[in-house]
DNA sequence: TTGTAAGCGTTATCAA
DNA sequence: TTGATAACGCTTACAA
């Protein structure tokens, strides 16, 4: 454990040749005559030699690494996006490192500083939401950095995503279409999470169109969780006005509305109707499935690390990419009952 | 993009001090006095100045980084966990970096020799199954190394985790108890993954101290995914004997034949029970809702990150310590039909 | 309290 | 084809 790690000089020394003709055979192995790479590769399988990270990076000044900071690895949404981000990437020779912020602004701006000062050659960041300063730092830094889950062409850097607001919007807008008047909201906190915000001015937004009072809305604000659901959907349950449908933020808590609602006796959506949001398995899985956007995770993923990798090996600027929601009908939603 | 980044001497010419005065602001402020110091964090600031990590490891030795490498991402199971094990090293001091391996043996070797090429401090791994050479090399770097999801005292790493055989036997000594005797199972491919092949074991171990035949078996492997556990599960249901039960190796599968049951038109548990493993929410908001083997992952993440640092600070030789799992009874498990 | 200078392990440029 | 040797950006004795 606290035996030092062989070097290029302890291979040099073994294979009795230079530290130069060792780095010659491990990353230009045609630049030396087969004898002595077939010493010297000896000496490296002997010794267990791996080239040191550090050193290497600072005179070649690429690492070959992108940096991902997440909300939550527990969560499938991210999970599934950036496992095809991380599989594009390897094939383009890069490594991904991850880090997550479990949604608290302090802790990315820390996860984001360690991962530039890692050397990651370019950062995948999730929505155009945090300090300006922090884009001033990334600016100085001149790291290529790529916004994913969110779609701005007007924001201060590129994004690869899909349009938050539109898409709930239209989902809104069935909705409001099968005849509900009065509108429960369940929502992540919108602070600092402009996913979670736009998703939430949708909704405004098809009500307004429809010309539904701002008071048919009705907002409750929670932590990304099941329980949380659970506990919100109850809390709207509890209210004077009781909604017909419940529209969630994200999967995960309408999974939470809707297992609650089993638990106070609700027949969904024969009582009460609940939609989600991204279409993780969860979604299709529940009784009854649920109604929600479909996300493109995969292919979001894959699109943004080509997309970085461009920026990174300086090939192109970075160039926006929007792409398309589609909605999921399940069995969760219905027209309210005509007596309510 | 390409406008280099600040150094140490660009810093320490801007606020008009050596670099080591800058170093010294930077690393033990104290040293230094107010004035000076102002002064520096004033160009840093400016400048948006960050330490050169290559550079910095190249002296000290430590990066303060633990390397992680799980099979997917993409699965509750690992996210849960690894989140856990993320925010226990945060406390600590130490940042996670995590690359998958899509469940290939040779991909995860890359990215062990990837992850100790970038100085990770200490690496997590997921079982104890993998060529023995690479346990060579991890030996001549000096690693420590932590295997979690498993444990094993008499493997060559230290593992923090649960004895997936006994877990397993444990659900199928209660479904053998309901009277089931011709049992399905939908495993994980064994090959180079000892979880998958212990619970199978666990299956076996349990049927033969029942008395049953090995034929009262019946096995299909098949690759981690909603879809190939509905697949195995239909393939199961269209041999000549019909199990009255199908155990499976993990959740995900559990779900996808659950799935494929309703799709045929059967009744779980009155036709066919189900069970599955790792208790992941998916099993509780199923219907039916799925009995499986809880896994404690948020302990188990947190107990091997704190065991890890202690490795990797030198405090101990590492500690093996086994977690305990128990059973969830849910209604996805019935006693078979008496007329079966 | 601050500055000077010697490494840390690579790669790359020259010469040999 | 190979070997010296000079960077790379930082930390840390040691000197001042």
């Amino acid at each position: 454990m606290h035996r030092p790690a062989p070097t290029l000089m302890d291979v040099a020394r073994r294979a009795g040749v230079s530290t130069a003709t060792v780095s010659r055979c491990l990353n230009s192995p045609d630049r030396v005559i087969e004898a002595t790479r077939s010493k010297v590769l000896e000496a490296v399988r002997d010794l267990g030699y791996s080239p040191n990270f550090g050193a290497r990076v600072m005179v070649a000044r690429r690492t070959h690494t992108i940096g991902a900071i997440i909300p939550t690895m527990e969560n499938a949404i991210f999970a599934r996006g950036l496992q095809a981000f991380q599989e594009e990437l390897r094939e383009s020779g890069y490594t991904l490192l991850v880090a997550s912020s479990s949604y608290r602004a302090e802790v990315e701006e820390e996860q984001i500083r360690s991962l530039v000062a890692r050397g990651a050659d370019g950062l995948l960041l999730i929505g155009h939401d945090r300090d300006p300063a922090i884009y001033r730092f990334l600016e100085t830094q001149g790291i290529p950095v790529l916004v994913a889950w969110a779609f701005d062409r007007a924001a201060p850097l590129v994004s690869v995503g899909f349009d938050n607001r539109k898409a709930m919007q239209a989902l809104a807008e069935n909705v409001i279409g099968l005849g509900h008047r009065e509108i429960g909201l369940i929502s992540a906190p919108v602070k600092s999470n402009d996913r979670a915000r736009e998703r939430v001015e949708g909704i405004r937004a098809a009500a307004q169109a429809a010309g539904l009072p701002d008071s048919s809305l009705h907002l409750v604000e929670t932590d990304y969780g099941i329980e949380t659901g659970a506990e919100a959907f109850a809390q709207l349950m509890g209210r004077d006005v009781r909604p017909t449908v419940v529209m969630c933020g994200n999967d995960v808590l309408a999974v939470g509305a809707i297992k609650q609602a089993r638990d106070m006796g609700l027949d969904v959506p024969g009582d009460i109707s609940v939609t989600g949001f991204d279409d993780i398995e969860l979604a299709s899985v529940v009784c009854p499935a649920l109604t929600t956007v479909h996300v493109p995770h995969r292919a979001m993923g894959r699109r943004s690390a080509m997309q970085l990798v461009q920026m990174v090996e300086g090939t192109t600027p970075g160039q926006p990419l929007e792409l398309a929601t589609s909605i999921r009908m399940r069995a969760s939603l219905g027209a309210p009952r005509p007596d309510a």
